[in-house]
DNA sequence: CGCGATTTCTATAGATCTATAGAATTCCCC
DNA sequence: GGGGAATTCTATAGATCTATAGAAATCGCG
């Protein structure tokens, strides 16, 4: 969607982020060489310089490529009028599958956006942080609906969520026969009523 | 516990070592050169010689500090006796005042053990996998008493709780002011009860 | 003080990496 | 097939970084 590109250096270019968020991912920004990224393309190093004016720049493309449609997809989730069980579990499906599909960037986001300059790196914070806002204000939902127990810090809760999709984010990208449904599942459960047996303490 | 350095030669390494933890968690093994890490200890940089012969082995000692005694931790919470919930509270205070005394190292064994060369990186993951042991054959154990649901995958269980320790770890060594006892709290509640409201259903 | 041992410094070889410039090649449309 | 535009290549300047060697400074102790 983001991008149609029909010429030619479009999709090079589109293939070059690509290959750039492989190596990225593998060795780190600052371990990969302009080199690892062009051999990956399958081009000469200093060829990459038609597509990228710096090595810098394809960092923040690889960025902005691992986040963007993963956060479109949480608006329209929250936008959505699911109950909130379904609307955590497409969150998660949502976030989770990002580290299939798009590979490697959104792990790149991640972990080596803090490499970016400043301006940069300010627009993808915001991105990032809609998201968080976007979570939090869905368990805010969930609280005013009774559905969720008001006791919850709604902040809390978000940051959580996050934390454990991207703790699940490193072991999907580097073993991709993972099942991922069987996680999401899980998390699901896990978010919503706890690993511990429910006893009599019936409520409300 | 680990070593009781009393010679000055065992104390500046040690210091070397806290310098390398904080340049690496700063800049990443890769973006950190050995000046970085030598100015951080007010020596020249190729004085750093004399403690580490490679940058390397800086980078294999700050991960091993990082672990060990967090691992050590663990195995005393894993050998008592008290209740499940205590020995998870237990653990996720382990885990998150890590962060906090021992700084930068353990998020650099996090995220920069896996540029060590094969070999060190070996010892250092059986450190980590006897970790998430520990911490799986507590929730067997914990099923086993009934305290928890029989439904549960112990295995999927440990990675969640790490997972989401970790995603905590970033924030709360970038932000020192951070409450962390505030979030050890709503981490156990969580994982325990989830955020569900709990409603009519009756078990057992 | 004076001397050996410890610690730090200076200087540098050698490797690697980014980014650029201009030549060479390939592509595409007429 | 020819010609101009698009793409890739070669070569390299200049910067930076690791690791080493040997000189210099400092420490500790009689």
């Amino acid at each position: 969607m983001a991008q149609a590109a029909a010429n030619k250096y479009d999709m090079q270019r589109q293939a070059a982020i690509r290959s750039a968020a492989a190596v990225f991912a593998e060795k780190g920004f600052h371990g990969s060489s302009t080199k690892d990224i062009a051999e990956h393309l399958g081009i000469k190093q200093g060829s990459l310089y038609y597509y990228f004016k710096s090595k810098e720049e394809a960092l923040g493309e690889v960025c902005l490529f691992g986040i963007q449609d993963y956060v479109q997809r949480m608006q329209s989730i929250a936008d959505s009028d699911q109950p909130f069980e379904a609307k955590l579990m497409a969150t998660i499906t949502s976030h989770l599958t990002s580290y299939r599909e798009k590979n490697e960037a959104l792990k790149v986001y991640n972990d080596e956006r803090l490499y970016l300059p400043e301006e940069k790196r300010h627009t993808l914070k915001e991105l990032g942080s809609g998201y968080r806002q976007m979570l939090e204000k869905m368990f805010q939902e969930g609280v005013e609906q009774g559905v969720l127990r008001d006791s919850i810090d709604c902040h809390f809760a978000a940051q959580a969520v996050i934390g454990m999709c991207n703790g699940w984010g490193d072991l999907i990208v580097r073993d991709p026969d993972m099942d991922i449904f069987d996680i999401i599942q899980k998390t699901t459960d896990v978010l919503l009523h706890g690993f511990s047996e429910r006893r009599k303490t019936k409520r409300h």
